[in-house]
DNA sequence: TCTGGGGTCCTAGGACCC
DNA sequence: TCTGGGGTCCTAGGACCC
């Protein structure tokens, strides 16, 4: 049996944890550069708004139902992401972190669970909610799919109590007859309408299509689908998924960039900043990857390009990794463009501690290694941005930073931001 | 005026080998 | 007019997820 825990409504659930005024007020968390909305409380669902939709668009409408809106927060989502995962292992020991706010929990190990799986996940919810604040739901299945189809009950019913079980084999049908195609996991918006032109309209319909058929009309990943709602594994539970295998970190601009300068400090920002996340992982890159482009809305002129370089041998030197990146710039940046979005990608990640060396060129930096020791460390210790190439250019004199109009305190991760509590006027502290 | 960011996996086609 | 058979590897593009 698996368990799929989704935290509801996580990063609006996690703006109201510090924010009690808010509750049973609408709330939507907006992306980077306050784009979309990407999270909305279950008021704002009411009103219509999708997931997704350009802010914007919406503005005038949140305005009217007094709707509070948030720029993205992740330090404080994340930080509350761990401490969710933290007691949700607290009594499970089989935890698959899928994503921020899920995870897929097994349940055969633990004799107490595996007896009354729903019994057991009413108290993991309990526990979460009590020692985080954060609400989640949990469905039950045989395999993901259905932990996920179940979820989605446990969410939509609310006489569920965030409970739901997945019945077995054929009982299960009532419940997967109510779950558009659309809906189901692993069904995206390209391959539902082409399902629901051959007659597969719900996911009932796809568990008992014949798996030959739709193996031959798609591809394995839709014939994997159907056999999950039977309950038959094919995305089995892994508790350590493996070190990534690209790194990415891109923006969009706040206001477009024309100039290289401004270009130059953005990318190395980029690079730097993946540069960071790859040492952390402790793996080297082979291949950097850099894009930009101009707005893909409007009639402004467009113009996108890319650039990939190789390493002789795969680093995790931030000198290296900008150099490289700045020298990809040169070789797509045109003048005269308004840009919107750049971004730097590294490839071909190999294990940091055994790296293959090259065949014809001995190549060794005794010192980059405790250099760069030096720079994670001083950054870790003072806060980000202590010590920086000078390529990306003066923290106050950016002009390339995010919209970010409506951004909540970190709460819970820098020291400036700790909510303070203060007695009422003239009472005595024990 | 204003439209996010970060991932994985699969497949088809091309290039190459003997 | 006629031109083999059996492989591997790489890449771009497309699909999906949150």
């Amino acid at each position: 049996m698996f368990a799929l825990c989704d935290c509801n409504n996580f990063y609006a659930s996690c703006e109201r944890l510090f924010r009690p005024d808010l509750e049973r007020r609408p709330v939507a968390v907006l992306s980077n550069n306050d784009g979309c909305v990407i999270a909305r409380s279950s008021e704002v669902k009411a009103l219509g708004v999708p997931m997704g939709a350009p802010y914007f668009r919406e503005e005038g409408r949140f305005r009217h139902f007094g709707v509070e809106v948030f720029s993205s927060n992740y330090p404080l989502y994340e930080d509350l992401s761990r401490r969710v995962t933290d007691s949700l292992r607290s009594l499970v020991p089989d935890v698959e972190v899928y994503s921020i706010d899920e995870a897929f929990l097994y349940m055969d190990t633990l004799p107490e669970a595996a007896a009354d799986p729903s019994e057991f996940c009413r108290r993991v919810r309990e526990r979460v909610l009590h020692w985080t604040g954060i609400p989640v739901s949990i469905g039950l299945g045989e395999t993901k799919t259905l932990a996920k189809a179940a979820n989605r009950i446990a969410k939509k019913d609310p006489s569920r109590e965030g409970i739901f079980t997945m019945p077995h084999g054929e009982e299960a049908d009532r419940y997967l007859e109510g779950i558009d195609i659309g809906d189901v996991w692993g069904v995206g918006f390209r391959n539902a309408p082409k399902l629901r032109r051959l007659g597969v309209r719900t996911a009932r319909a796809l568990k008992h299509a014949d798996g030959e058929w739709i193996r031959r009309r798609f591809t394995i990943c839709e014939a994997r689908t159907s056999r999950e709602l039977n309950g038959l594994v094919c995305f089995p539970f892994t508790e350590a998924p493996g070190p990534r295998k690209t790194i990415r970190v891109s923006r969009s601009f706040g206001d477009p960039v024309t100039e290289l300068l401004s270009l130059r400090e953005a990318i190395s920002y980029f690079a730097f900043s993946a540069a960071e996340t790859l040492r952390g992982e402790g793996s080297a890159a082979g291949k950097i990857h850099l894009f930009l482009m101009t707005s893909p809305f409007g009639s402004a002129p467009r113009y996108a390009n890319a650039a990939t370089a190789r390493f002789d041998v795969p680093t995790s030197c931030t000198t290296d990794i900008v150099g490289q990146a700045l020298k990809c710039l040169e070789r797509i940046f045109v003048e005269g463009y308004p840009y919107k979005k750049a971004g730097v990608a590294l490839t071909d990640l190999a294990d940091g501690a055994h790296l293959q060396g090259h065949l014809f060129r001995e190549i060794k930096k005794p010192w980059e290694g405790s250099l760069m020791k030096a720079v994670d460390h001083l950054n870790m210790e003072f806060g980000r941005g202590t010590v920086y190439t000078a390529s990306m250019g003066i923290r106050d004199r950016r002009s390339w930073v995010m919209r970010r109009g409506h951004v909540s305190p970190r709460y819970t991760t820098c020291w400036e931001d700790l909510p303070s509590v203060l007695p009422p006027e003239g009472a005595q502290l024990p």
